[in-house]
Parts: C-alpha cells; sequence; structure tokens
DNA sequence: ATCGCTTTTTGCCAAATGACAAATGATTTC
DNA sequence: GAAATCATTTGTCATTTGGCAAAAAGCGAT
C-alpha cells in the first residue's frame, strides 16, 4: 500500500485524510500466472496497481495470432483506460503474465475518489497521459528497426522483463517469430 | 476559427464569453512546405491546430536517417506536448510536409486560457489523451505486420495523407525502404 | 525417476526486404 | 523550355526473416 501512496504523490500531492480515503478504498488481488485482468469484449471494471508480478495487454489479430502489445510492469497502473472510463467493450485482454499482486480499485470506489479529493481528477490524468506517453515512447522507434535492434531496445525498455515471460510473449510484442528471436538471442552473447 | 472552436467543443462546453476570449488570444499562422514549427533541442513555444495541410513529427536514428513518427493532419492539435509543457528541449521536428494554415497561441496566452477559462485544464486533458490513445492505436499494430500490410494500414489510418506527402516520408514512417514502398504501390494495384 | 506437456532451439529452404546503382519522371529555377 | 535538382521507379543481388518440422530442453504431476 505504501508503494501505491509512494507512486502517487509523485504526480501531486495529498493530505493524510485523502491518503486515508484512498487506502480505505484499495483492494488487495492476487492473480495466478494467466489468469485474466480484464478481457475483450467485456467492460473493464476496475483500475488496478501492480505491486508484483508482470501483466500484458494482448490482443488476437484477423490471422487469429496472439499479439502481445504492451507489458505492465511493477508499480504501474494496469488499466484499459477506454474501457474503464467510457464503458465500452475492450478489444483487449490484460492478463497476468506471471502471478500478480496488484491493488484494485471498483469503479464506484474510483468515482467516489474523483468526486471526494479535491485534484485527484488531475492526478490521474497526468499518471495517465504518462503512461501513454510511455507507451508511444516504446512502440514507435521499434518499427523502423530490425529484428536485433529491436530485442536489443526491448531490453533497455523493460529491463526486468526479459527473463521473466514466455518469449513467444516477447517475440509477438516485437512483431517477429519465435524462432527468430531465439536466434537472434543466441548471437548476442 | 469556426473549425478549431467546433473541434473544441466537441470536448466539453464553452460559454459564448469564454469562446469569445479564445479566439482572441488564437493568431494565424502560415507554414511553408519544409518550415520548422518547432525544433529538436529547442522548448517549443507554441500550441497549434491545424487549419489546412499535413505536418508530421520526425527526429534523426542513430544512424542519421531521417524518421517520421506520425502525420498530423488538418484538425488536430500540433504540439510538442512534453516540450511545452515542461519546458524541456525537445527531441523531435515538426515540420510542415505542405504548406499550411495553423491556428497559434503562445504559451503565455494559453496559461492564461488555463487560468481563466474553468474546465478549460479538462479539456485540453481530454484533447492530449485522445490524440495519443489515437498515436498508440496507430502506431502498435504495425509492428506485427509486414511490409504491405502496413502500408494498407497506413492507408485506412491516414486516408487523407497517402498522396499528399512523400513517399520517403511514409516509408520512414512504416519502417520500411522507398524502394519496398515504391514496389508495394505498384503490386497493390 | 518417468511420463506428458509446453517452451525453446535448431535445420532447411523459401519468401520478403534491404542495399546500391542506374534510369525514369517530376518540379523548380533561370 | 532547357538545365538542374529532387523524387520515384526499377534492376540486380545479398541478407534477413519467416514457415515448417523435428529435436532438445524445461517443468510439473505422479
Amino acid at each position: 500500500m505504501k508503494e501505491l501512496i509512494n507512486y502517487i504523490l509523485q504526480f501531486g500531492s495529498l493530505n493524510q485524510q485523502q491518503i486515508d480515503l484512498i487506502s480505505r478504498k484499495a483492494t488487495e488481488l492476487e492473480l495466478h500466472k494467466d489468469d485474466y485482468f480484464s478481457e475483450a469484449g467485456k467492460i473493464a471494471r476496475q483500475v488496478g496497481f501492480v505491486i508484483e508480478g508482470i501483466t500484458r495487454v494482448c490482443y488476437y489479430n484477423n490471422k487469429g495470432e496472439e499479439i502481445t502489445k504492451y507489458f505492465i510492469e511493477e508499480h504501474n497502473l494496469v488499466v484499459d483506460f477506454e474501457s474503464f472510463n467510457d464503458e465500452i467493450c475492450s478489444s483487449a485482454y490484460v492478463q497476468a503474465v506471471t502471478d500478480c499482486k496488484l491493488i484494485v480499485f471498483s469503479k464506484k470506489d474510483w468515482q467516489e475518489l474523483l468526486d471526494t479529493i479535491v485534484g485527484w481528477d488531475k492526478i490521474v490524468h497526468k499518471i495517465i497521459s504518462k503512461a501513454l506517453m510511455q507507451k508511444v515512447a516504446r512502440r514507435s522507434p521499434l518499427v523502423t528497426e530490425d529484428a536485433t535492434e529491436r530485442y536489443l531496445k526491448f531490453l533497455e525498455i523493460y529491463p526486468t522483463v526479459a527473463n521473466r515471460v514466455p518469449l513467444s510473449y516477447i517475440a509477438s510484442y516485437l512483431g517477429i517469430t519465435q524462432s527468430s528471436l531465439s536466434r537472434i538471442r543466441k548471437n548476442i552473447r
């Protein structure tokens, strides 16, 4: 919980009363490897914060291949923001890649925080904007690189992820095949 | 100007007085093809709105190749948001790809709008968030596709752009070579 | 330890893309 | 309108990556 509060305080200040309110609304949630946090075709009902473990957002393309859109590491918000906010069906799955410990807020409690805490909306906006910018910053450079450089960038971008997730997830994130990635890994060492 | 106001009103409501204030702060700016709106190494000083023409954001990679990060079409905000907001040096160029007509706000005037118009910050946040989500949504799918499908997706994503910008810009946006793109175009018809 | 299952590695060959250079086409300038 | 400049297309060949299948390695359950 302290971790969540510290994270939030990076984006704005809160008094003790506000912090207590947030803490009271928060619930712990454990996910097992491969569990879904939210699913395509459903409406995201929770905002989560990853305390431990790695999650990913993935979808299926028109060939039925499973594609990893991005990974979400410890100390990040995990939420299908569009779906959660606008109450529209999601087009992607949010899945635990390892066993995970999360702190979650229900839609109702989240709304209550927005209504009660002055400046909470600004903090949330900052958090979301930063996350979105990070996604752009991580994705864009990959397109223009060859497979090896993509993997090297991946290692920079997600230093804590590479050895904790299946190779196939990384491959689909990078847009290369498993076999190619396997060969690339071999050549790098 | 009407165009800008209509655009803004999609994201929230404003009374006539507020609209007038925005209109008074706005300045017209014409850019010629290849002019820079903002430059790498400098701090972005203006927020713009594209009335006519196409701009792009580009940068140079470690091999000195010029890479187009994305295009900005008519009726979109054009601003290096991080640089403008945090007053840090930009790492990218914002450039007119065709002759452009923009409406711009100086940093000072923009700040005044934020201070004066209740709810302006929310509207801006919405606009920015939407733009960022769009960037993610446009970029991510490209990584996992082959060159031909990337170009087809490009045509869907930027239907108004394909025939108005140099092939080389599109190629660098898609992460393929000019020659390949030229061949792909030939094969599609 | 062994079996069954999944993930990763490897081999082989085909297809896609890149690199480089030359030719063609388009546009600007004088 | 000819020359110069820039953008696009095309040709040739090398390299990278993908597709497919089999082998090897890792892992959990019994």
